[in-house]
DNA sequence: CGGTGGATTGACGGTTGTCAACTTGCGTGG
DNA sequence: CCACGCAAGTTGACAACCGTCAATCCACCG
């Protein structure tokens, strides 16, 4: 059964500014689906069929050129909201960095449910000005910031959405994206970011003990790095 | 006096979802503002106070790093909505590039009135829904393009939001941006955004017979241009 | 133990940024 | 109305950073 009071992200999601009752009403018009790694849950260019709640897993946003060059638009944790409601088209690809389990509901239905519950639509309001917040941040990034901006400001954006908060000493991450797909969210090339990575471990500022995972050993270098220089 | 009745976007900017009665509500919490070009609306990093609707001139959001790069995050035209709601800071600064109007509110005053107006936060929304659009393509751009697809791009986005549609022939363009204003937007330094326009210009694709205007001339080859290559 | 795909490293070149000089356009004041 | 002055824009020479291409390395799989 889909039952939306044992959801993970049940105090987390939009969902969670809603009655028992409209609950029930939301959950008959959803279902729940699983993606592996790398699956593409919607093309860049298609119609916006699909929308919904990630539960678990990360997914990314991404945007290609005609000639292939692809950039990556966002990072996707559990909680937050995907897809394109109240429009016709899709301008991205989402896509499964982990096996991924998703809440999804038909667009068409999800409209009109929304609008029949204020606060809901309150509460995807506050998502998407805070995800163009982000986004918003991440244009100086790629417009402004030098390879070792952005890989510092990579790993600290890593730091904020996946570690332990206020951890003394080394952080310990898993990486949900390989080398390629930290290229893309970037805007660099796969050995830029190789090479950089290279010099935070020469400089002692990061250990990599395998190709996932990164431990910070130097906080406040890093912060620096991403601030300036 | 305020009249909305005769305001040049009632009916484009959020507003117009709101009836005769409610639109007084919001008049009345509202008051109109005179801004010169080259003025500064709110500054990036100060909390959220005011937001409001551009009524006329034209408007660029930007966010500089520490050390003094800057980039434009947006450019906004009559109707459209600028400032922060429901949150309590603004990342970004709002400048007027040409003398211009807007309506604004007070955010606190605004925030209570848009909670009661369930149609205009919908408005909001799918205003705010179009914008992160808009702002992921330009992501694209500042990632993977080259400096002549930029260039490119950007007159097309200024056709698009300044010409009459589908016009005939040559097509007429007064920019409300000087080059540094294109440079910021772009990502680019205001010398490659000068020798690309100098570029396009020797290749016949545009004309440029004084400093703020640019004539199109031929519009496939720019369209090519901004697709790839 | 060997294969495969991701990651790293190196050499090189191109695009774009930097610094500086120069030109052009525009507004002000004589 | 013209001339001057300044800001905006253009152009050139050069350097740096990052991308490209290619070889190699390494982790993880059977």
């Amino acid at each position: 059964m889909n039952d939306c009071s044992q959801c993970s992200v049940r105090e987390r999601a939009i969902c969670q500014s809603l009655s028992e009752e409209a609950l029930g009403d939301l959950n008959r018009i959803g279902r729940r689906q699983m993606l592996k790694r790398g699956q593409t849950m919607t093309w860049q260019g298609d119609e916006s069929v699909i929308v919904g709640n990630v539960i678990d897993g990360v997914f990314k946003l991404s945007a290609s050129t005609m000639d292939g060059r692809e950039q990556t638009l966002g990072i996707m944790f559990p909680s937050d909201f995907i897809g394109r409601p109240f429009g016709p088209k899709s301008n991205h690809s989402i896509v499964a960095l982990t096996d991924a389990k998703v809440c999804t509901f038909m667009r068409a239905a999800f409209d009109d449910f929304a609008r029949d519950h204020p606060d809901l639509e309150h509460k995807l309001l506050q998502r998407t000005l805070t995800e163009l917040d982000r986004t918003r941040q991440w244009m100086l990034l790629l417009g402004r910031r030098s390879a070792n901006e952005r890989v510092a400001a990579f790993l600290l954006e890593m730091v904020a959405r996946l570690a332990e908060p206020d951890t003394e000493g080394p952080i310990h991450l898993e990486l949900p994206l390989g080398r390629q797909d930290i290229a893309d969210l970037l805007g660099l090339t796969i050995e830029t970011v190789s090479r950089q990575i290279t010099q935070l471990r020469e400089d002692g500022v990061i250990d990599t003990p395998n190709r996932r995972t990164v431990v910070i050993l130097d906080r406040a270098a890093l912060e620096a790095c991403a601030d300036e220089a």
